[in-house]
DNA sequence: GCCAACGTTGGC
DNA sequence: GCCAACGTTGGC
């Protein structure tokens, strides 16, 4: 069981979208860095918790967790000729692209900013997603990381 | 809108 | 394999 931190543009896709989805679930989809893609193919499991982490907005921060429900499997983004995320060099026979699918767990009545985050140096320095250049946009938390950030909560 | 930081691309 | 150019990310 591991705990990572999952990044999205609310304007695309934000926790609200995930709250209003079917069975508060959905795909993950449009990964398209390669240390991303070896983490959530290699590393996600069903069960992993993760916080979801709203960027390029008013407010960044943490506003909930969400939950693995699905581990990785192809793309299907990646294969569609009309998508903003169609990778023509992505073959279907040996996708090169993987999304898993979550769930949402909890939406905090206070999402935690990423001032506030940065203000809890150094008990949170460590983790990605607060250190300047990070372009991940998913990241591993440790559990000591995890119950920090949600005592915050 | 600016700009630093980083990943990717492509010429050599 | 090197590295400059380019595109993208994301905070401010």
């Amino acid at each position: 069981m591991q705990y990572w931190l999952m990044k999205s543009e609310p304007s695309t896709f934000g926790i609200d979208d995930l709250a209003q989805a079917p069975r508060r679930r959905s795909h993950w989809d449009g990964v398209r860095n390669y240390q991303v893609r070896n983490m959530i193919r290699d590393d996600m499991k069903q069960g992993d918790l993760a916080f979801f982490y709203h960027s390029s907005c008013e407010r960044p921060g943490i506003y909930g967790i969400a939950r693995i429900v699905r581990e990785a499997y192809p793309d299907s983004t990646a294969f569609d000729r009309r998508h903003a995320h169609f990778d023509p060099k992505s073959d279907s026979a040996a996708p090169t692209w993987y999304m898993v699918d979550v769930e949402l767990v909890t939406r905090f009545a206070t999402p935690i900013s990423l001032e506030k985050l940065k203000a809890n140096a150094p008990a949170l320095d460590d983790l990605i997603v607060v250190k300047r250049g990070n372009r991940l946009s998913i990241t591993p938390v440790t559990a000591t990381q995890w119950r920090k950030v949600n005592a915050l909560a």
